[in-house]
DNA sequence: ATGTTTCGTGCAACCGGTTGCAGAACTTCC
DNA sequence: GGAAGTTCTGCAACCGGTTGCACGAAACAT
C-alpha cells in the first residue's frame, strides 16, 4: 500500500499537519524539521494524494479535455498542445472522446466535474441548453462554438473559406459548391455565411454530411449532380473521400474539378493529390484554451468570460487548378 | 454550489448515511424512503462526488490509458474502443499523452495512480524496472511489450511480418529490407527476430528509425543503398514517408521496390499507392486490455496476471509487386 | 405472551489530506 | 525583568462520501 501522510508523520515524529505544510506551505517550517520530513518521505515514497487534497482545497490541478472523435486527425495536435502547455503550469489534462453522441458528451461531462477544475469542450455537440446547465458546476472553455457568457475560442474559418474562394475565383471558377459538415456546427454554418456573401460565384450548398471520408464519399454524387467545377468541403476528410468517390466514377482532380478542405490534416499532407485546404491553427487554439481556462480557474466566481479568434490561412497545394475549358 | 450528500440529507429528513444507501446499496433502504431521498436528489441536481467516494471505497470507477503519441492514426482506434468497453462496465477512461519522453510517462503515471483504479500501458517506453516500480501502486495492464508479472495483450505482429515476407518472396522478391522503429520497442524486436528466422532471404534491418512519417522519409537513402527490392517498415507511417521518399529520388513503388508496412492505419488506406500492411487487432486490443485491466481491479491483491496474444494479418493492397527484372 | 429474526435507520469513525486557531519557545525592545 | 512579537508546531474540525455496529420496530415462530 503507499504511504499515506500519517506513516510520513509517525516515522518523522511529527504531527500529520506539519508534514501536511512542508508540501503545500513550506516556508511555514522550519528548515531542519522540512528536511527531515522530506527524507522520510522520499524515503517512504510517499506522495500526495491529489483526489484527498481536492476534497478540502476544493483543486484537483486537472483539466478535462472533451473531443467528439480523437480519430479525426484535427484533434490531435490540439490536445498534445493543451497537454504540453498545461503541464508547464503543473496541470494534467484527462482526454474523453465523445464518439460523436451527445449523450456521452453529457454524461463525461458530468463525471469529469468533480475531477477536474475545469474543461475544455472542442467543438460540441450538445445543445446549448444543456451546455449552459453543466456550466454551473464547473468552469467550461469552448472551442470551435459561439456561446455567450462563456470563454471562447474561436478559429477563423470564415475568413479561411474566403481566401479559398478567392482562390477559386482567381482560378476562374464561379459554379462552387460547399460540402457543409453536421448539423449543428458552428463552424460550418460560419463557412457557409461566409461564402454566401462572396460576390459573383454561383453558391450550391450540399448537406449536412458526415464529417469523415465516407461523408464525402458518400457526398460525391450530389457534387457531379449540382454542376460545378470546385468544392469547398467542411473539413480535410470529406475532401479525401470526395476525391476517392470522384476518381472512382472516372473525374479526374483537379483536372476535371477543384478541391478544397479545411484542417490541413496530415492525410491530406500525403494525399494524391495533395490537398490544398484551409489550415486552422489548432496548436494555438490548445495553448490558447488552457490560458482562458485557468484564468477561469484562478479567478473563481468573479471570472470574465473572454473571446479570443485565431487566424486561419490558405495552404496550396496540388487539388486546385485552372478551370476546364 | 453543486449539492452534497448532506443538502440532500437534510432536505429529506434523512441521516447522510441512509442518502449514501440509497446510491450505492439500495436494498437496504425502504422503497419509499428511497423513493423520497432519489426525488429530493433529482430535484437538488445531486451527484455523488466520486473522488470523495474512493476516498473510502478506494474504487474510482476510472481507468488510465497512456500512449506515446495520440496523434500517431494507431492509437485511436485502440483508444475509443477502450473507451466504449469501459463504459459498458461504468468505468471511465481518462487519456494521457506522454509524447514519447519517458520522464513525461512516469510523472503522469504517477499523477494517475491515486486518480484511477488501474492503468492501461500501450507501447510504453520507459524502462523494465520503472514500469515494475511504478506497478506496486497501481494495477497494470501493458499493451505491445513482454513483461513478467504483468497482465499483457500482444499483438502477434511475428507472424505478421512473416506473412508480409511471404508475400514479397511469392513475388519473387529475395533482397529484402526491415526498416525498424525506436530503440525499446517490442514490436520492432519481435518483427526482426521473426524476419531473421524467414529462410531463403537476404535480410538487411536498417534503424533504428523514428517510427514516423518523418522517419521513413529519412530513411529513404539508406533503404536504396541497401540495393533491396522490398522493404517491410516498422508502421505505415514510417511506410508512407519512405514511399514519399522514394518518389523525390524518382524511385516507383511498387514498380521499382515493394513497400509493407504494418498498422492498417486510415492514411495509409488512403495514400497512393494503397498501403499493403499487416493489420493490427487494434480494437479488440483495447477492449481485451480493459477486461484484463478490470479482472485486475476486481480481483484486488491476489490477481494472476494473464497474457492475451492477438492474430494480425496480411492485407494486400497496391504498394507491393513482382520484382522487377 | 414471549423469544427470535428481519428490516430500516441513525450514529460515529474513517478515508487522506488542509487549515484556522492556540499556545510554547525563543527574540527583541524598552 | 517583563511586555510584545516571531516562529514553529500541535490540535481539531472539516471536505464528501462509506460502512460496521447498535438499536427500535415490526414480523414471525412457538
Amino acid at each position: 500500500m503507499a504511504a499515506t501522510i500519517r506513516d510520513v508523520a509517525q516515522a518523522s515524529g511529527v504531527h500529520v499537519s506539519t508534514v501536511s505544510r512542508t508540501f503545500s506551505a513550506p516556508h511555514l517550517v522550519n528548515a531542519e524539521t522540512r528536511n527531515r520530513v522530506l527524507a522520510v518521505a522520499e524515503d517512504l515514497g510517499y506522495r500526495p494524494n491529489r483526489a484527498a487534497r481536492a476534497l478540502t482545497t476544493g483543486r484537483t490541478h486537472n483539466l478535462g479535455l472533451i473531443v467528439a472523435d480523437i480519430a479525426n486527425p484535427f484533434f490531435p495536435p490540439l490536445i498534445k498542445a493543451a497537454q504540453a502547455h498545461a503541464r508547464l503550469r503543473d496541470y494534467h489534462v484527462f482526454v474523453a472522446d465523445t464518439d460523436e453522441d451527445p449523450q456521452v458528451e453529457e454524461e463525461l461531462i458530468q463525471t469529469l466535474t468533480k475531477q477536474v477544475d475545469g474543461v475544455l469542450l472542442c467543438s460540441p455537440r450538445l445543445s446549448n441548453r444543456v451546455i449552459e446547465r453543466l456550466h454551473q458546476d464547473v468552469p467550461f472553455v469552448v472551442v470551435n462554438r459561439r456561446l455567450k457568457g462563456m470563454s471562447t475560442v474561436l478559429m477563423d474559418v470564415g475568413h479561411g473559406a474566403r481566401l479559398a474562394l478567392a482562390h477559386l475565383v482567381a482560378l476562374g471558377h464561379r459554379r462552387i459548391a460547399l460540402l457543409s459538415g453536421p448539423a449543428g456546427s458552428w463552424t460550418s454554418r460560419e463557412m457557409a455565411d461566409a461564402a454566401r456573401a462572396v460576390p459573383g460565384i454561383e453558391l450550391t450548398v450540399l448537406g449536412p454530411n458526415s464529417p469523415t471520408e465516407h461523408g464525402g464519399l458518400a457526398a460525391a454524387a450530389g457534387v457531379l449532380a449540382a454542376g460545378v467545377t470546385a468544392v469547398l468541403a467542411y473539413n480535410d476528410l470529406m475532401a479525401i473521400g470526395l476525391v476517392e468517390g470522384l476518381a472512382e466514377r472516372g473525374v479526374e482532380v483537379p483536372g476535371e474539378l477543384s478541391v478544397v478542405g479545411v484542417d490541413d490534416i496530415v492525410p491530406g499532407r500525403l494525399a494524391r493529390p495533395k490537398l490544398t485546404t484551409v489550415a486552422m491553427p489548432t496548436e494555438a487554439a490548445g495553448r490558447t484554451a488552457v490560458d482562458l481556462l485557468l484564468q477561469l480557474v484562478g479567478a473563481g466566481e468573479t471570472a470574465t468570460p473572454a473571446l479570443t479568434t485565431l487566424a486561419t490561412h490558405l495552404i496550396i497545394r496540388e487539388s486546385t487548378g485552372p478551370v476546364p475549358p
